[in-house]
DNA sequence: GGGTGAGATATACAGCGTGTCTATACAGAT
DNA sequence: ATCTGTATAGACACGCTGTATATCTCACCC
């Protein structure tokens, strides 16, 4: 166990959040010099922080860059996805599902680029795993309510349409569709006609 | 400037082919302890072959890694490709992409996956990005067929069309759709059921 | 006012990895 | 016999991680 965080509005000293001075100067960073780059005491000089005090509050590397991964799905606004759910009408839920993440993934998609490969390389980012998992299972939830209140087109497998949405709707296929200079509204509109097409219903 | 190759089927000591010799370590050790593990010493040794001659066939860490890039391209039966264009029917040609791509992701899913992703994080892998160009270029041009033999389905922009497919036939979309155990093949079906209504083509 | 405890820091160190340099050994080609 | 390209050995400078130890400084509590 590390030396667990204590209240983030502790009456401290100079500051009010060493550790968010340290995440802001990690993330840029990571951003700025990719993870080749990325070492403990640049991001402690960048945060105007000591090395220790960087192990101090993470421990090690790996943990840094985990708690980085927290601290940049929080800025996304991702809290809205609540929100979906409570739409009575499921394809619109997944119109505005579409939408919460394209946002998402365009607050920072430099960043969010990095830590995700990052993941992949190192076998970290269990944060952003289990972040996917919950996006495959709220698609799931929303093609079967489709599928109550519209018609089942045919010889479609469940499971079949939620993965190419759950493909359709990941960061990596959300840049791949970004690359063209197309913006996230952009994309989104992309993404909602395609998952149209997938989910196969004739209005 | 590097110590430069020399001809691959020289008339050498006691192997001919110290560096295939040095990437299939390379490889088997980027599947097996990831690339945090990867160092030249492990690879060397992995190889029955001292560091230095690592250094001296590939001169640095990535290029090393660049190298593996390709070389795992080469095994990839990529070479399968200019079959499709030959293709008369654009609508086979498009399935024929896709299984020549889905075949090729498949015979190294862990190393291709940590390849690509270490290409996003350390912004090597130039191999990689320039086949994911070509693709996309592909595509273009398979599209462009259909639309001149098939009708063109209202609305929908060439470029938009492309871009879903470049997203839906990607190594990373084919990591999702295989998530579930699909299979290559299965994906591969997956992926042109998708295809075939992203084209939107009234058969 | 003295004690306590958490946060922050300084210094030092072991260990590992990269990349460079120099020197050497050896094989085949001229 | 010499030259060239390949492989290797040993040593080294440098940078980064992670740990250990000791110190400093507050806020807070009695």
């Amino acid at each position: 166990m590390r030396p667990r965080q204590t209240q983030p509005d502790r009456a401290n000293p100079a500051d009010a959040g060493t550790r968010a001075r340290i995440l802001e100067a990690a993330r840029d960073l990571a951003i700025e010099a990719g993870f080749r780059r990325f070492s403990i005491g640049k991001v402690a000089e960048r945060a105007g922080v000591s090395r220790m005090t960087v192990y101090y509050q993470f421990g090690t590397r790996d943990e840094l860059l985990e708690a980085l991964f927290d601290h940049m799905a929080a800025r996304g606004r991702l809290d809205r996805l609540p929100d979906v759910f409570v739409q009575p009408e499921p394809l619109d839920a997944l119109a505005q599902f579409i939408d919460v993440f394209c946002d998402f993934w365009a607050t920072d998609p430099a960043g969010m680029r990095r830590m995700r490969a990052w993941a992949r390389v190192e076998g970290g980012g269990e944060a952003a795993r289990e972040r996917d998992r919950w996006r495959r299972q709220a698609l799931d939830t929303i093609v079967k309510r489709i599928r109550e209140r519209h018609g089942v087109p045919a010889e479609e497998e469940v499971d079949d349409v939620v993965a190419l949405l759950y493909a359709l709707t990941s960061f990596e296929s959300y840049e791949y569709l970004a690359e063209g200079g197309r913006s996230a509204a952009e994309v989104a509109a992309l993404m909602k006609r395609a998952a149209r097409e997938i989910v196969g219903v004739r209005d």
